[in-house]
RNA sequence: GGCCCCAUCGUCUAGUGGCCUAGGACGUCGGGUUUUCAUCCCGAAAAUCGAGGGUUCGACUCCCUCUGGGGUCACCA
């Protein structure tokens, strides 16, 4: 039994995509399920989309969620090179033995000439096709064509009548007969190879045993079996993925939704949350859990278990997930690292161990940090209004603000103390018998400007006496206005 | 449209012929804790298992048809 291999193979086309991240996820913990290899490679052979530093941007993505490969174009590896514009002899010497085995034949039909075929089929309503014109070239004409530097592309010659299946391991059982396939274009006249010949030759040299791809490959699988078969190479295990979705139920895109994977890493998303969230995607544990780790993940999974229909990408539950992981699964240090990135320069990164667990309970994403806590180190503008809740009178919120001043201004800042302080003002508001949720949220923003904030006294205590103060005697001029 | 794939609460899913008067999670709603928000705890609504036929003593589970959704039909992957 040889050593299971999987890779992706993705292309530097643009951004970063979410849907290779879970195919990347999955082909990593099916390869690491079994001891085996997940590796990397860049499929450019489409020059027109090609995206300078796209390569770049998809290993950066993939450390990120922590889903390394231990082969690929940025690392090399025994099959190098892992880029297919780096490997197109190979596809030349591949097509080469198609056309002399006969599997395969020269085309000289230029774009307009197809589209006008198409155009013609369209209109009679039959499924457009390559007519196989150039099939009928004599051998003379095609060595004088080729003689002459005409452009050419190679065709895949497809069966007229044969049913290819194979045992997809996630779909069981499927058959497709060759009369629905066009003859494939396999060599184009720039001289790269199509995603067919390049996926076939690839992953038969880099020994790839288990190709797990997305379901929009499935039609394509005969084209691959066959391409497999006539080089008389030993044929790989199949598995089509489900599909993300939007909401809409279509392929998730980036119209619809946000497919970028820095997007999340910019919008505070925790990698291992955004990878737990994919890994429920298709897949659930069996003993139901939500919340596993990467090798508990790998640990677990069996392709039995995956989930044949298209699942909606849904960011409601991968909110949840996030906080979920920011309260409960990571250490405080290891928060505090995450938050790092997304403290705002004003932040006074040596309060940071007090103000962390002031708000982690309130954290959605890493980019929250800010707006939970820019009142610790910035003053906020106060308004009247603010200082008086509902059923209070300016009067009555002036003294609120004055009982507390006299209360806070007792303790010394070395008995400046969260616990002790509001002991001594809630007793100083509840023997004068006022209703403490007003007394409180007039306290709150006169102290932090917001109506919504972590616990008012632990605030207190860490944003200091003088502070606290001068904020209070600032609120109670704001109120004598 | 042809071909292919798929079909359990709004969403992610459990369920592999009887344990299902269908379980969990997110979200939603209600309640509790609380000086705000959040967390946490409790509870509720939410799928006649897409529909109709079979098979079977018995179907969410097996078969067929239909319907619906998706994918694919490029010198893009």
């Amino acid at each position: 039994m040889s050593i299971v291999r999987t890779r992706i193979a993705p292309s530097p086309t643009g951004i970063a995509h979410i849907g290779t991240a879970y195919m990347a996820l999955f082909n990593y913990a099916f390869a690491h399920k079994h001891g085996g290899e997940f590796i990397v490679r860049i499929e450019d052979t489409d020059r027109k989309r090609f995206v300078e530093g796209a390569e770049q941007v998809i290993y950066d993505a993939l450390y990120w969620l922590n889903i390394p490969h231990t082969e690929g174009a940025d690392i090399g590896g025994p099959y190098s090179p892992y880029r297919q514009s780096e490997r197109l002899r190979m596809y030349t010497k591949a097509a080469q033995e198609l056309v002399d085995k006969g599997h395969a034949y020269y085309c000289f039909c230029d774009a307009q000439t197809l589209d006008a075929m198409r155009t013609e089929q369209q209109a009679r309503k039959e499924i457009p096709r390559y007519d196989r014109r150039c099939l009928h070239l004599s051998a003379q004409e095609i060595e004088r064509k080729l003689a002459n530097g005409e452009p050419h592309v190679i065709r895949m010659k497809m069966p007229d009548n044969e049913i290819i299946s194979w045992n997809d391991l996630i779909r069981g059982f499927v058959e497709i007969n060759t009369k629905e396939l066009d003859d494939q274009v396999l060599m184009k006249s720039d001289g790269f190879p199509t995603y067919h010949l390049g996926v076939v030759v690839d992953d038969h040299d880099m020994k790839i045993t288990h190709v797990i791809r997305g379901e929009e490959w499935i039609s394509s699988t005969p084209k691959h079996i066959l391409l497999y078969q006539y080089f008389g190479w030993e044929l790989p295990q199949f598995a089509h993925m489900p599909l993300l979705r939007n909401p809409d139920k279509t392929k998730m895109s980036k119209r619809k939704n946000d497919v970028s994977i820095p997007f999340y890493k910019e919008k505070g998303y925790i990698a291992d949350a955004l990878r737990n969230y994919l890994c429920l995607l298709g897949w659930s544990h069996p003993q139901e859990k939500d919340i596993f780790s990467l090798d508990e993940f790998i640990s677990a999974f069996t392709m039995e278990r995956m989930q044949k229909t298209g699942p909606v990408f849904d960011i409601a539950k991968l909110n949840w997930m996030n906080g979920k992981y920011i309260r409960e699964v990571l250490t405080m240090d290891e928060l505090m690292r995450e938050l790092q990135s997304f403290l705002p320069s004003d932040f006074p990164k040596e309060l940071l161990p007090q103000i962390v667990p002031l708000v982690r309970d309130r954290l959605v994403t890493l980019a929250d940090i800010e707006s939970l806590t820019d009142f610790f180190y910035r003053n906020l503008p106060l308004t009247k209004e603010a200082l008086i809740p509902k059923k209070t009178t300016v009067e009555e919120a002036k003294q609120f603000l004055q009982v507390a001043i006299e209360q806070l201004e007792k303790f010394d800042e070395k008995d400046w103390v969260a616990t002790d302080m509001e002991t001594a003002v809630r007793n100083a508001c509840d023997a004068r018998g006022w209703n403490r949720g007003a007394f409180f949220m007039t306290l709150r923003v006169g102290v932090t400007g917001k109506t919504v904030t972590p616990p008012l006294f632990d605030t207190i205590q860490v944003l200091g006496k003088e502070k606290t103060l001068k904020r209070l005697h600032h609120a109670m001029g704001i109120l004598a206005a």
